[in-house]
DNA sequence: GCATGATAAATGAC
DNA sequence: GTCATTTATCATGC
């Protein structure tokens, strides 16, 4: 049983799976936020990881991969960006 | 399996390297990254098994055998220590946090 | 067929 | 030396 779990956990690092939406929102919704220096600290991405149910690693393997990503194709994240912000803006006027 | 996937075997005579002294002008252009051939890394698996830290002279060694410079054994080690203290701190969340699936 | 998450080389701060 | 990161590559989802 132990051989089981542990050929899982050693292969289930590299089978991907798609986080939720609700995670994908909260981590969006902070990387458009802080869109002038998206590089939340090691307390901000515990809360973050807390918060989408995934961990510290993959809220920095999100980060890292959204930052270069939108550096390198900033017009293709244009449109997300625009409601991300518009998101921020209503909930920053409540 | 036997042979590199990566051209030509050397991973870094062909690369960019500063000019030696032509020109002033340093746009140093970031090294590209290079993966390394099933050989290689069994190789540098096979030493990191016995140490985790390897001294300059097996180092060198390993760098002729294998084709790279010593900067880049060097780094290889730094990162597969990182890599193995990184499966430590998953394996011990994965066992100790979660209920047995 | 690309989007996306994870990993592998390479750099730089400290 | 560690370690967060950049960048390209890999593997999978859909």
């Amino acid at each position: 049983a132990v051989m089981i779990l542990r050929s899982r956990f050693l292969d289930a690092r590299r089978k991907r799976r798609n986080f939720n939406k609700q995670a994908t929102e909260i981590l969006n919704e902070y990387f458009y936020s802080h869109l002038s220096n998206p590089y939340p600290s090691e307390e901000a991405k515990e809360e973050l990881a807390k918060k989408c149910g995934i961990t510290v690693s993959q809220v920095s393997n999100w980060f890292g991969n959204k930052r270069i990503r939108y550096k390198k194709n900033i017009g293709k994240f244009q449109e997300e960006a625009n409601i991300y912000a518009a998101k921020t803006a209503v909930t920053a006027t409540n | 399996e036997a042979t590199n996937p990566s051209s030509s075997g050397s991973t870094h005579s062909a690369a960019k390297e500063p000019p030696k002294g032509a020109a002033p002008n340093a746009p140093r252009t970031r090294k590209k990254r290079c993966p390394y051939s099933k050989f290689q890394i069994r190789e540098l698996e096979r030493e990191f098994f016995f140490n985790v830290y390897i001294n300059k002279e097996k180092r060198l060694q390993l760098s002729r055998m294998l084709n790279l410079t010593d900067r880049q054994v060097k780094i290889w080690f730094q990162n597969r220590r990182m890599k193995e203290k990184k499966l430590s701190r998953d394996r011990l969340q994965y066992f100790s946090g979660n209920p047995l699936l």
